[in-house]
RNA sequence: GCGGGUGUAGCUCAGUUGGUUAGAGCGCGGGCUUGUGGUGCCUGAGGUCGUGGGUUCGAUUCCCAUCACUCGCCCCA
């Protein structure tokens, strides 16, 4: 068995979902999917296939999940294709293809697999589900603010407010940046080298990408450079200070972090994470940020756009409370002629909306036996002499207790099991 | 891509200093109870000891490779 088994391997970092676990992902979904319909949020469903320029453009050519971590191949007519490792360059694309720019400001919501090409670990697979939002057509602070309150309060629903940290940072504009990495790469040239090999080729790429080193060596380089927050203008600094001052009327903690930066060159202003300690290596919760040249990049009018991204499995792994669900009732024939009159009753009631487990085989005791094991509330006992008689020997599973109770009023009496 | 750990029953794990039929608990099947579950007792099925190769009279055990899982690095959700 284990032989066979291990011969048919699902391909590594994917699994098979059961039951079990995709009550757990349907639940943080079914939550995610309803606190967005609060705040506005329609659901976009994008292909899980794009052309490869639609990530390899726009995420970065310096990105690890550009450089080394797409699922990318040719089809049979020769197209370059990727399978998506994440959602926003899509709906992005999405938002020009469809000539959606002429209906700003759009608020979507996408839920579904991802893949990335990296080697797996807790709490991160080669395939894996995301839910995110993305905000399109805002350029204003509000746009950032609902964002994270939704986000924040997403995972109050999910009931994970007391485990996650919200750390907030600002990359902001485009010549804040600019100025900001004159600034890093000169503070550098001295510690040229002295840094980890890692960072020593990311000088040239994206110097900001060094200030998240977890080498210590780099770190300690690090600790006295220069800060971001002191090369931002004032339009990028008043960016985030609105920002800041509606998180804090929205009674939203965070904590700043200036060396949050985020992995895709697409970011600008706006960054977070909400982290959790309870994940191993991989803290990161959900996450997202400002992307104002996102569209234009990619081809489409210039547009504004903020969103986040949360991991399915890494939330269902902190969620440790399952939603209850309703307790079946087990219908139970006990003759050879009752069978179908059984298999009519579990019917009918499930047409009224009970959820039913009909035993398919076995003696009484072993279809209670499997009633007790899928904790049903209630067994409707079915032999020659109560269909004879036209009623059902209702068996409280909890109790014991049986009743005898006609046919015709089996529904209202099962009611008070719901 | 790099480093550490681990692969024995459906699950969690013992064990074999290399030697006939490899064990436990849980779970599963049958029975005590021919119309009554959740407790108890009895009993049964289920393993080419991850895979391939090497050493050996003999390998589940030692060696090599490989695959998978796992933890960490890198990076991310």
């Amino acid at each position: 068995m284990t032989s066979k088994k291990n011969n048919l391997q699902p391909v590594r970092g994917t699994q098979d979902i059961l039951p079990e676990e995709n009550r757990l992902h349907r639940y943080v979904e079914s939550v995610a999917l309803r606190i967005t319909e609060l705040y506005g949020f329609g659901e976009i469903s994008t292909p899980l296939l794009e052309f490869t320029d639609v990530f390899s453009r726009t995420l970065g050519d310096t990105s690890d999940i550009v450089t080394k971590e797409m699922y990318t191949f040719r089809d049979r007519g020769g197209d370059c294709l990727t399978l998506r490792p994440e959602g926003t360059a899509g709906v992005a694309r999405a938002l020009i293809s469809n000539g959606l720019a002429q209906n700003l400001p759009l608020k979507y919501f996408y839920r579904g697999p991802m893949f990335r090409y990296e080697r797996p670990q807790k709490g991160r697979r080669r395939q894996f589900h995301q839910v995110g939002v993305e905000v399109l057509g805002v350029a204003s602070s509000h746009a950032d603010i609902e964002v994270i309150a939704l986000a924040h309060h997403f995972l109050s629903a999910l009931g994970l407010d007391h485990i996650i940290t919200l750390e907030l940072n600002t990359l902001g504009d485009l010549e804040s940046r600019r100025s900001y990495r004159a600034t890093l790469l000169n503070y550098l040239a001295v510690y040229k080298d002295d840094l980890s090999d890692d960072s020593r080729a990311r000088l040239e790429k994206n110097p900001l990408r060094i200030l998240d080193s977890k080498d210590e060596g780099d770190r300690h380089i690090i600790a006295d450079a220069p800060l971001l927050k002191d090369s931002l203008n004032d339009a990028s600094r008043h960016f985030f200070e609105d920002l800041q001052e509606g998180l804090v009327r929205l009674s939203i903690p965070y904590k700043l972090n200036d060396k949050l930066v985020r992995g895709m060159d697409y970011y600008c202003h706006t960054a977070f994470e909400f982290t959790s300690t309870d994940l191993g290596a991989q803290g990161t919760v959900l996450a997202g940020g400002r992307y104002d040249g996102l569209v234009s990049e990619m081809g489409g009018p210039v547009t504004p756009g903020i969103g986040w991204a949360a991991g399915v499995e890494r939330l269902s792994m902190l969620v440790n409370t399952p939603p209850e669900e309703q307790r079946p009732i087990a219908v139970i024939p006990t003759g050879q002629d009752t069978t179908s009159d059984a298999l009519m009753i579990a019917h009918q009631l499930r047409r009224k909306g009970f959820r039913v487990e009909y035993g398919y085989t076995g003696n009484v005791g072993k279809r209670l036996k499997r009633a007790n094991a899928a904790n049903a509330c209630a067994a409707v006992i079915l032999g020659d002499d109560e269909i004879s008689r036209n009623v059902g020997l209702i068996r409280d599973m909890d109790s014991g207790k049986q009743t005898e109770v006609s046919m015709d009023l089996i529904d209202d009496f099962l009611s008070k099991f719901r």
